[in-house]
Parts: structure tokens; sequence; C-alpha cells
DNA sequence: ATCGGGCTGTGATTTCTGTCACATTGTGAG
DNA sequence: CTCACAATGTGACAGAAATCACAGCCCGAT
């Protein structure tokens, strides 16, 4: 897979060192990537696919924080790179997913020597405390039938299809609720005229 | 005030270019100093008192992301900075509080010359987005009892204090809860013995 | 076709939190 | 001292969400 094409920005030297030093690695659906606590050893760029970012606590509960398809790295990887720590979330592959893995000893290099790298983390870091922000702002001011909406809405987003392919219990599970509270919820947006329920999929109207 | 204690980790040339180019300002306690939406011009850097960054909503609510001490600076401001933005955020003083401004067209400039100033900002980056996660993790995993609980740990911790001069109604606010609530909460702590109250003030135990 | 297991719908109940109403207490200004 | 006001205490009630219990439904494997 030709991956330059989906890094436009990358000048060419860049280009050469990543060549030289990444590693490409391909995840299947529902594949782990990585867990909390886990050491970091490179900053995963991706290719293809989904990736889901998640927090997870103690008793088995799950938190969505955000997704990352092509085009987009992991800003927690980048930043705990940079320092040689430990992962503080998890990562999880929501389908079939290519991604290039860049060794953390590089990326001081890189900062230094290529402007496109160094735009291309500044640009991931805001972008990534930006979904945070709205993820907090969900949270904290909104209920969980507008928190659904907007999760559906991104969803919807992301894939770039009015279709969503999800179990109720997985939407639960991401928005830490549970299955019937979601159930009832897509309900009465169904008699509102917002969505259709189908089996293992919904529809955005 | 001599700032170059505050900030021992800058090296000369990045001292030498912040004397220059950089204002000093002082906040009275309680004086906003960013608003949502507004145009960031300078990155603040914290010399002296505190300042609260939260959130706030359209119907007035707020909510507490994180406090910024002496040596520290706003990452959101920083963030913005690089790609003169508006601000998503509100920083109030906490107290009086003294900062320096730097110029938002310096920071490229910077990041790029010198090494302690990178890593301030990378630092930076990476405490705040800790500190997010965990903001996260309160409100996504804990009730109201134990968020409280939460709050008041990291407010004795950031001023080195047992006591925590607040009433119930700002605590309320910011944890956009409502003042019954966390009255209610903090009696049954002080039932527990993990607090005795007084009026304006909270001992913990 | 039918069996079983994963989805989905729905009621009943409980817990947590927010809201309203009002009593009590502490404190500073005059 | 006392008056006014802010801070705190508390009961009653409402609504959101979690939990339990179970019924029906769809779909693929046999």
């Amino acid at each position: 897979m030709n991956w330059k094409e989906i890094f436009p920005q990358f000048e060419p030297g860049l280009i050469e060192i990543i060549e030289k030093e990444a590693v490409q690695k391909s995840f299947k659906a529902d594949e782990i990537i990585m867990r909390t606590g886990q050491y970091i050893k490179s900053t995963a760029l991706v290719l293809q696919g989904q990736i889901k970012i998640y927090r997870e606590n103690q008793d088995g509960g799950e938190f969505l924080m955000y997704y990352l398809g092509p085009g987009q790295a992991c800003a927690v990887s980048m930043i705990c790179a940079l320092q040689s720590e430990t992962s503080e979330i998890m990562a999880k592959a929501e389908e079939d997913t290519e991604v290039l893995m860049v060794p953390v000893q590089l990326m001081d290099d890189l900062m230094n020597k290529y402007k496109s790298w160094y735009q291309f983390v500044i640009q991931t870091y805001r972008s990534r405390f930006d979904e945070l922000l709205s993820v907090i702002d969900n949270i904290a001011f909104h209920n969980m039938d507008e928190r659904l909406e907007f999760y559906l809405k991104r969803h919807a987003d992301k894939s770039g299809k009015k279709s969503i392919e999800l179990s109720h219990q997985q939407i639960a599970d991401d928005l830490n609720s549970s299955r019937e509270v979601i159930s009832r919820l897509l309900k009465k947006m169904e008699q509102r005229n917002r969505v259709k329920l189908h089996r293992n999929m919904i529809e955005l109207l």
C-alpha cells in the first residue's frame, strides 16, 4: 500500500527515514493494539481502517474517547513516546487496520529536523485535545439522550454512511451505560422520527 | 519579581528573548483572564497565584478542568497560539495572579531555536492531557461522592494545605452540581470522619 | 424445519442527583 | 447589640439512569 498518499504533507527526507525505520503492521477487527499500562515503543500512524481510543477502568467499564482514521495518529502515543512512558489508554482496531509504527527514539530527531513532522505532531495534539474537550462537554453538560445523539452523529460522520452497524450493547459500552437504557432511548428517537431501527443497524434520518 | 527562578530550566538565550518580548501582567482574584471564543494573542506563563481553567456552556453551567500554578502554562493557549485560533476555554484568576504573556508570533521560532522551550511545551501538553484524562475518568466512572473526594484532594494538593477555603456553592459550581447535593455529601463525609466542616472552610482529616 | 444463542423490547424497582421550600446559623456593618 | 445577608442543614419530591426479570424475535448451524 502506498502510504505516502495518505500523508502527502510529509517532505522527502522525512519519507525516506520513515521508509527505512518504520514497520508496517496489520491488525484484525477487534484486535487490541495497545492496553493501559503497556510500555510504548512506537507511535502509530494509521494508514487504513479505524482505531478506537478508549479509557478502561478497573471494573471493566469502558469509555470511548475518539476514533482514529487514515492519515491520523495517536496523540497519546506521541506524547508518551517523547518521554518513553506507559500508555494511559486502550486502543482497539474497529475494522481491519493497517498502521505504520514509528519507533519512539526517532521522535525527537524528527521533530527537530522536519518541519512537516513538527506540524503534523502539533496538529495532532490540537485535534485530540479539542476532541477531548467536546467529550468532556458532552458528559458534563448533557444527559444520556443527547450524548447518544452526539455519538450516532459522530459515528456517521466518521464512516461517511447514514447507517450505523452496531448492537445496542456496543453503543452502551462506548457510553459506559447499559443496554436497556440505550434501547429505550433509541426507541424514543425512532418515535420522534430521528432514526429507523434494524437488527445490528441504525439508520439516521 | 524574578521570574527566572520560577522557570530555572530555560536557557540563557531564551530568557533574553522572553525578557525583551514578553509582558508581565497582573490579575486580581476572580478576574477573568480569557473567555470562550476570545482571540488568543499570547501564551500565559504563570509566575504567581493560581489560575482556574474551566469549560462553560450556554446555560451558564461551569465545569472545572484544572488549575495552573507558578511554573506552569496553559496548554490550550499554546496549542491555539500556534495556529492563531480562538479559545475553547475560560481562564479565571483564583487568587491575585502574576503572569508573563509571550506573544503568539514567537512560538514557532522559540520551538525551533530553544530546546528548553520545546521541552517545556511538550511537557506542558503531556501534563494537561493527563489531567484531562483523569477528569474524564472521574466524570465517566464515578458518582458525585467520589468526584467530590477527588476534588477536595486535588485542591488540597495544589495549595499544600489541609484546609480548603471554599463555600459549598463554589464547589458545586466547579463540579457542575448543586449546593444541596454537595452539602449533603460533605455531611456524610464528616460522619465518616473524612473531613471536618466549618463556615467557608473544609478541613481534611 | 428447528434449535439455540445473540439481539431487542418492556415493566418494575431502586439509587443517585437535581430542585424546591424553608429553617437555622454565623458574621460583619452599622 | 441587632439587623441583614450569606452560608449551611434538611425534608419532600421529581426525573434520569442502572438493574433485574423476562418475553419475543431474528438468524445461522445442524
